[in-house]
This record gives structure tokens, sequence and C-alpha cells, in this order.
DNA sequence: ACTTGACCTCAACCGCGGTTGAGGTTGGAC
DNA sequence: GTCCAACCTCAACCGCGGTTGAGGTCAAGT
């Protein structure tokens, strides 16, 4: 009893996560820098990753398809609880959250195609007036550079 | 009677596209650059836009404003005609393909949505089953380098 | 004729989301 | 103890969708 088992037995290596997420691991390696994932260092210097990661990264890859940029995924990954391994109501928090921006979105898309219908369909062609040149939905310019927007 | 107009009566230069379509005078002469729209240049080298150009640049924009690569827009785009100007018909057709894009697109994240909250709701965390980890739908690796996938 | 603002090109740079490769260590099996 | 695959870092590069700035030309008004 007292050779005291290590924590690392459900820990897994990069390559482990890689296969088991499909991930490259340069990209694991790329969202650790920028702080989406986090890891243990072995007295070697290798990456172990504790098994909450997996879901992590299952998230962010389901977040990404749908067009949410990684500063946006990386905020609400932050809700997650930091010393303690998440439980299910912190994921269900999180959930939830998403599902109110997916709406969101999906709401905006619907929107955009019923005035592509409606605008071009009907021959209004005119931009000063059409509901496609004119999009009610101010899209947050915020600064230079690639617009990113999460679509 | 025989001063015949000029025909650049209805032209416009790049300021005034700029002004009318609130795109940026360096988007417009990096969308030519790629082929998305065309000018006529004056005897001193300056662009002239004939008026559908506004249109098109109306286009581009919604498109991308829905996620998708410049790269496909400029596609549907070749559908329009090369020397007449298009008409209601000709934007209509790309109108109607855009239409079923976004349908596809908007059912996309439906089926996120309702993943997300089943998934996560349920508390069947095992990514092995979950619709979260394996989404069904393919989409379409093409090389390496960014993702971009309009989203 | 001259000024002034709008236009031109070209090259460099940006953020995003990564990949690739060189060169060096680790660690589990034999 | 030695081997080799798997790991490490760091720097450079990619495509995308542009912006910025330097340096030069054009055209409309006075």
């Amino acid at each position: 009893m007292t050779h005291h088992l290590s924590p690392r037995a459900k820990e897994a290596t990069i390559g482990e996560l890689s296969d088991r997420s499909g991930v490259p691991q340069s990209a694991l390696r790329f969202y650790e820098r920028q702080g989406l994932i986090s890891s243990r260092r072995t007295s070697g210097n290798q990456r172990r990753f504790s098994r909450d990661t997996l879901r992590r990264v299952a998230f962010i890859r389901a977040s990404q398809r749908v067009g949410i940029p990684l500063a946006a995924i990386r905020e609400a990954l932050a809700v997650l609880p930091e010393g303690r391994t998440p439980n299910r109501a912190d994921w269900a928090q999180l959930s939830e959250g998403w599902r109110k921006d997916l709406n969101t979105h999906i709401r905006r898309l619907e929107r955009l195609r019923d005035n592509l219908t409606e605008c071009i369909g009907c021959g209004c062609l005119s931009l000063d007036k059409c509901a496609l040149a004119n999009t009610d939905d101010r899209l947050g310019e915020r600064g230079p550079g690639a617009r990113g927007l999460g679509v």
C-alpha cells in the first residue's frame, strides 16, 4: 500500500490524444499555445493530457466547424473550472450558451436566405433599398486585418 | 444629335463604387486581382466600373457574410454572361444556387445544435458514440494549409 | 500654369489557423 | 546498454482576405 499509484494512469500522450481526436499533433500543440487546452509535463518534458482534454478538443472542433473563431472558443471554455475536472453541469452550462449563439447564427442565415429570395426574385435590384445590400446587422468591424467575424 | 454621348456616362470610378458599396478601395482592387470583378481602364489608366459591378459587389459581400470563400464566389459569378449585362434571370439563377447552399448550411447548424443539447444534456459524455465527436458530415479536407472550408 | 485630391502600382505587413522541417531529447522494448 | 519511435522546440512557411504606405501619375478647378 505504500507504492502510491501515480496519477498518470489515465493520462494521454500527445500521440494518443491525436489518434483519439483525429486532430493533428501540430494542431494540439497550437491549441495549447493558444490556451485552449493544457497539459502536465513529465520529468522529460513530454506532455501528458488529462482525460477530459479529449472532450475539450471535441468541443473545440465542433465549434470550429460552425465557424466560431478560436478566440471565442477559448472564452467559452473559460467557464470551465480551473483545478477540478469539469463535471456534467459544467459542460451543460457551456453548451447552453453555445446553443443560444447557434440559434442567433441560424436566424441570421435564415434572414439572409429570405432576403436573397425576395430581393433577387422580385427584381428589386436597386441596391439602395435592397435588403441584401443593407443588411441591418452590424457585424463588429473591430479594427483592421482580416474580417474573421466567425461568419 | 451628332455629339454621341460617351458610354462612360454610367461608369463609376473606384471611389464612387467604394462609397456606394461601403467596400474599401483596397478590397475592390483585391477583388479585381482575384477575378471577381472587372473594369475598363481610361486612357490615363484609371478604373471605370460598369453599373452592374455594384450588384456584383453586393453579392460578393452578402456571400462572404455567410462564410463562403472568395474562390467559391468567383465560381458562382462565372455563370453570369461575359459580354452582356446580366439580367434579372441571370441573377435569379445565381441566387437560386446560393439559396440551396444556405439551406444546407442552416441544416448543418441545426443538427449541431441539437446534437449538442442532446449529447451534453443527456450526460452521454463518452465521445466514442457522441454525435458531437463523430459528426457524420465530411467537410472536404482538401490539402494542407488553413481549413477555410467556408464554415 | 499650378495646385490638390483622387487615382495608380508594388511590396510589405497583418491576424487567423495552422503545417513543415531541422535538429535535438526521451523512454519503452529488447 | 542500445535502439528507435515518439516526443520536444523553434523558426519558417502556407492560404486566405485583405490593409498600409511609399512613391508616382491624372484630371478638374482656379
